[in-house]
DNA sequence: CCTAAATTACGAAGAGTTTCGTAGATACAC
DNA sequence: GTGTATCTACGAAACTCTTCGTAATTTAGG
């Protein structure tokens, strides 16, 4: 269904600041995207409106200034991202690809109990 | 280190052949490459020159047909490509990436008992 | 030898991504 | 009104990835 959804990373960039800020102009995006590197403002324009054909985001065109807002929920972007990585170089195994994920960014000891409370909560939900 | 590790989909799909197959031809690599879709010979051969030239593989030339073999183990490569996945989608929480993970494909009793396992040792490591 | 098969090297084309300059339209300030 | 700033649209360039055809070379058969 959302398989389909594969931002780029310059589309994921964009996509982070209207999660977090709600719908914006293009202005806003590009006065909070992170200024390194420096992107001009008409690159940042380009790409919202490529986004916008490719479903990414909607935009609303009754001001002057475009405002849009995020099409895709970050669960949905973020869902179809690590199935794409599980697939393609992990060979479908979920444990690998914690292991790996464990080992790029050691979590905290609080991290760790968060995440041992979501695996009771998978199981329960296994019946 | 071995951030640069970036391996394309295309590039990924040779690397698990050589994996799991050791040294082998591009005819060999070519043979055991999943036939859908179907890649030309030479299509394989120049995308494994590539490789080459960016360190993701050794060639042999002693022979007439040139021996490649991973020049980048399946834990740097997964590595690298979580790393990358965790900052540039998840904020760099890896609780949230194992949410997404879990929900994308859903883990069996058997991995979720061997998933709490390492977090185990992921604590016991913690010092 | 001479031909046929296999292999590498090379180049080019098409698609997708990212970049940005320029032009035209609109709003704002004075 | 006139000029300045802002915004969108458009197109093109640079880059990467993927594809594969063709040519040149080497090997093996007969």
């Amino acid at each position: 269904m959302n398989d389909k959804i594969k931002p780029t990373d310059a589309e994921l960039e964009i996509l982070r600041v209207l999660w977090q800020w709600g719908p914006c102009t293009v202005r806003h995006v590009h006065e909070r995207l992170p200024s390194d590197p420096p992107r001009g403002y008409t690159t940042v324009l380009k790409l919202m409106q490529i986004m916008s054909d490719k479903k990414l985001v909607r935009r609303n065109e009754a001001q002057r200034a475009h405002i849009y807002e995020a099409a895709v929920s970050p669960t949905q972007a973020q869902g179809s991202l690590v199935k794409h990585l599980l697939e393609k170089a992990f060979d479908n195994s979920t444990a690998k690809l914690i292991v790996q994920a464990l080992a790029a960014r050691p979590a905290s000891p609080e991290e760790l109990a968060e995440i041992r409370r979501l695996l009771d909560e998978a199981e329960g939900e296994e019946k």
